[in-house]
DNA sequence: CTTGACCCTGTAGTGACTACAGGGTGCAGA
DNA sequence: TCTGCACCCTGTAGTCACTACAGGGTCAAG
């Protein structure tokens, strides 16, 4: 039977990503260009799919592209170890802890605010009050 | 005594901003246009100082540009209520409890991922593992 | 043969800045 | 007076990760 063929359409349909997004990503280089159809569609196979969603997983997880680009490196070297793959594991949940953490400061703050709000006019308003200098 | 007079320098200083972003909020219309110098150099007033030191704090709380304009907008209109402050404030606080919720579960699932690290090679590396499809 | 869904390229927009390039101003020290 | 330096000016382009056109081409069904 021959090899599987996608159009960007069902590749982006079954990795749920939007068609542009998918052009995009062979722009910056984190896809390989695809073979092109008789009428210079772009027609994707197994390992496309495979790429794609491997990327979609790691944006899922808040990795950013320039990790994604990392992470797909690693994935293709088999002679490195899973040391740096760790390393960027752990910095990018260090960077999630700080911020839960700084997002509940802010919703500390603004709960504080908000618990203050009289409805009245404006120039009671405890809000703005505390927005505005002095 | 003459009115204080600042340089940008001296106003994106004492307001923790940088020069570049101070110009910005007067291009997209957020800081009044002050008065110049002979030599062309901007010169602010103490209002201006004010009106930056808002922005500023409630850009720390996380409200977009857009909301700030609102939030000032409302913080000048002496004839209007609360209300609408305390509604902004309010869907504010929903997105950070949201963001909150979500940064948490993504926290879960790395440290899943992180926890089953055996540092072995690569084929073997569970977050690679995790990432790659089927 | 036409309609409509899909595809193509290329460019510009989003938010909230940040970073130049290429110049002008103002002031202190030699 | 000269020179250096910090600061200021405008205008434009870059960041991140897309998203949204405009203006066309392709293809299968009816």
């Amino acid at each position: 039977m021959p090899k599987p063929s996608y159009s960007i359409g069902a590749l982006a349909e079954a990795t749920a990503t939007k068609v542009e997004t998918v052009r995009y990503y062979e722009r910056i280089g984190l896809l390989p260009e695809p073979g092109r159809t008789a009428g210079n569609y772009r027609s994707y196979g197994e390992t496309h799919l495979g790429r794609l969603s491997f990327i979609r997983r790691a944006r899922d997880l808040g990795f950013t592209l320039d990790q994604v680009r990392t992470l797909l490196g690693l994935a293709e070297s088999r002679d490195s170890d899973c040391c740096t793959v760790d390393a960027i594991a752990q910095d990018h949940l260090t960077d999630i802890e700080r911020k839960i953490a700084d997002l509940k400061a802010l919703r500390r703050e603004l709960r504080d605010l908000i618990g203050q709000c009289q409805k009245g006019a404006i120039s009671e308003c405890r809000i703005i009050g505390a927005l505005s200098p002095r």
